[in-house]
Parts: structure tokens; sequence; C-alpha cells
DNA sequence: GGCAAAGCAAGAGCACTGCTCTCGTTTTTG
DNA sequence: CAAAAACGAGAGCAGTGCTCTTGCTTTGCC
């Protein structure tokens, strides 16, 4: 299926398209996707800036690239936190993702905002994005996984209204797990990147001094609302999250 | 003072300045702040671009005075929220002031994306907009404040490492409530902004369905984890520790 | 009043952007 | 080997933020 060979031509356009996403990355971390220019680009690599797009179409396409490598690294960066994690709880182990992603997120700025922020060209992010958009997420149905299979999960409370939208989604995400764990998952996993987007952009300046702490107590609260319970102890803040509900 | 008069020229200039950044907030939320043309801006007023640099001296200035307006905007939103729930409880009052934020946002998504998605320039924007961010979590910390002096607020639990933390805060934000309540107030705050991004920015596409019962779940279990309780549920088990019986 | 100073609008121009089109050249393919 | 496809480079178009200079109008001061 000629993936490498089929000639020193096509040898070439592999690398060079490598070439061109290379040194737009270096630029993206820089400066931003607002500031990657594709002649700056192009001359940084010595070449006309028309021949450039011989190999993306359009700048919408070229960051339509480098998002996609973005979700891939934060999802490597996520599951390494997991595999870091292996031999503790559940909630140490999702504590752990969660600053796995935080962590590359601070690292990696440009490339958070260009994924997470705000959509840069037109909205409608190609379909080719989606399965890499998931791996990150799938980390933390994993550890849900783990749970439930392991030493136990807790359902979070989850109101008749919504019970069938989460029997969807669970459908959809994690047929093995309960639809209210799943409902509720999502919901943390949008609320992590709020704490991470929030520091990140600058909202936490003024208000929020000492980060690292602040992060891990909001995560650890976070973890008691999906449903994870400690498997011992009890020691340390844990309870106060979803218990009784009457209303 | 003179806010007023002061010629005729001084009130050409407030009138010309609110012209400018009236059409520059329709290109805004029509096309986005990375579209937002100076230029076009000019032409549309029928005045030369040139002209425009009297009234703001760069095109970073025009955005940072949108950026405050829509600060404004959203806590005026917050506000009108609160106000229309007036007579319900504290939990159904933060849910209703959860969705006026989120209302004001699927109304205005480039003027949030503004605000909460990716800063535009060099980062760092300016203090003016600080108080102007401050108004929206002020509405928030109200309504904590509100359940605090009536019918009552659970103290989250929060772990010692933290509370250095949250007594600083607590003591700039809203000295008379507890710092538990203040340091899981901000967390909170923050999260509630990463359901409305996920669902702005399309993360939410193909995965969440029925987004109002969603978001309105979500925000309820938000209220619960910052201490709100159901007023027909009486008041807390333990000072110290809250309920979490069925754990 | 008169008059200098300050504020203002307009135009030209600079350096930059994404993108298209054409024109030779090179490589692949039938 | 010849036709076809891919490629690189250059010129060019329309657009951008921003600066500078040149006149004109409105202020504020004596």
């Amino acid at each position: 299926m000629s993936s490498t060979a089929h000639g020193a031509r096509a040898r070439a356009r592999i690398e060079i398209t490598a070439a061109i996403k290379e040194e737009a990355r270096r630029q993206l971390a820089k400066e931003g996707a607002v500031k990657l220019s594709l002649r700056a680009v192009a001359r940084e690599l010595g070449m006309a800036s028309s021949a450039l797009y011989r190999y993306f179409p359009s700048r919408d396409d070229l960051l339509t690239a480098l998002i996609i490598d973005a979700y891939d690294s934060l999802g490597a960066a996520a599951e390494a936190a997991r595999d870091a994690a292996a031999d503790v709880g559940p909630v140490r182990r999702w504590t752990a993702v969660c600053e796995g992603v935080r962590g590359w997120a601070l690292g990696h700025p440009h490339e958070y905002a260009l994924i997470y922020g705000t959509p840069v060209p037109g909205y409608t992010a190609p379909e080719t994005t989606v399965p890499a958009a998931a791996r990150s997420a799938l980390v933390a149905i994993g550890i849900l996984r783990d749970a439930h299979q392991g030493l136990g999960l807790a359902k979070p409370p989850l109101p008749a209204e919504l019970r069938p939208e989460a029997v969807r989604m669970a459908a959809d995400l994690a047929p093995d797990l309960p639809p209210e764990v799943v409902a509720t998952m999502v919901a943390a996993w949008a609320q992590l990147f709020g704490l991470i987007g929030f520091e990140l952009f600058g909202q936490f300046n003024r208000v929020v001094e000492d980060r690292d702490t602040f992060f891990r107590h909001a995560v650890g609260q976070l973890a008691h609302t999906v449903g994870l319970v400690y498997p011992q102890q009890g020691p340390v803040a844990t309870p106060g999250g979803p218990a009784a509900e009457s209303s």
C-alpha cells in the first residue's frame, strides 16, 4: 500500500509535510495560533509561500493538522499520567490524570488554546478531529471502569428528566457503566477544563495564588462527584459530594 | 467634572467613540474577534481608517473596550437572572443565575469567546477589565451570602493544606463567608464556565444532546458542592463535616 | 476679538497576510 | 519513450494594522 517507498518523491512529500508541521508547531508554541503565518513558515523553510499550498490547501488545514496533533499529545500525556499512577487507588489515579492534563496545558498553552479555546476559523472542526479529541476523555472513562469493576463506584444522583439522555450517552461512550456515572463524568470532564482554562487564560490572576493545591482539591471533589470513593480510609476531606438529594 | 458639555467637539468625540464601538460590536457578533477589522469599521462609518486611531490607539485597545462591555453585559444578565429568581430558594436562585450566564453566552457566543476564550493579544488583560470581570462572580457570591445569613450553608470539606489559601481568598472576596465556601465557590465558578465553554465551542457535539437538562443537572450538583442545601431538607447534619450519609 | 495651539480627518504609504495563477521543471506512470 | 501528474517559484490581488504628513477646524488664552 505504499506506506513507505513508492518513489523518492512520495518520501520527500511526507518529509516536507512533517517539516512544515514542525515549523508551524514551533511558531504556534511561540506566538500562538493567531500569529501563525504561512509565509513565515515557508520563509523559515526556505521555500516559496506558494509551494506550501501543495501540502496544505489552506491555513485552516494546517491548523487542523496541528489540532489533531495537539489532541494526540494531550491524550498521550493523560495516558502517561494514568500509567504512572497504576498502583494507587482510583481517586488518586483520577487526580493524577487531571493533573497530567493540567500539566500538559500549562506546558503547551497555545496548543491548549488551539483545541479548547476559541475555535479559530469559521467553527466546525472536521470529523477527523473527533477520535483524537476522545483519546484523553477515554482515559478518564477507563478509570471509572476500573473502579466500577473493582472496589466500587457510587451512583451519583440523577434526576428522572435526565435519565434518557444519560442512557443515550452511556450507550455511546461506555455501555458497561451506569448511565448516572457516564452523565456525571461528562459534566465533570467539562468542568475540569473550566478550571484549567481559568488558570491558563488569566481568570485566576489576583484570585487564586496557590494553584497546585487549589487544583488538586477541586479535582478531588470532582472525583467524589463522579462517584469515586476511597477504598479504605477517609481522614482527608473526602465527602461532601452528592449524598442525599430530595428535591 | 463636565461629564457632558465642554464644547461641541467633546460631545462629538464621545458620540463617535460610541459609534465605533457599536459598529465594532456588530462585526464582532457577526464574524468573531479574529475577523474584526479596523478598516472595515471605518469603512462602514464612512471615515478614513487612519481617523479611527484618534479614538482607539490600536486594534487591541478597541478589543479591550469591547471586552469590558462584554463583561458588563454578562454581569447585567447574571443580575437580571438573580432578580428574576428573588423569591425562590438559594439553590434555585443559584441555578437561575447559572442558566442566565449560559443563556447570555449562547446568545452572544463571540462576545463570550472574547472574554472567556483564548486571550487575543499578547495575553495580559489590562487592569481595567478586572472590576468588570468581577461583576458576574459577585452575583454568585451574593447568593451564597444570602444563604449563609439565612437558611444555612454547609461548609464544604477543606484540606488543611488549602486552608491558608482559602483564608486569603475569603479575605479578598467575601470576608463574611467561611473560607471553605469561598474557595469551593471559586472552583465551582470556573467549572461552570467549563460546562458553558464545552457546549459553546462544540466539545459536546455528538456527545450531549439535551443540553438544557444536562446543564441544569450539572449546576444543581455544583450548588450542592458549594454548600447550598435544600431548605425543605432541614439543617445540615454536622457543622464540621457535611452529610454524606448514603455513601 | 484675534491667534497660537491643540484636535481632527484624510490620503499616501509601508510591511505584512492568505491565496491564486501562470510558467517552467522534474518525477511518475502507462 | 511520451503523456500526465506533481512540483517549485514568481508575480500579483485584495486585504490587514499602523504611521506619517498635510491641510482644516475647533479650543483656549492673552
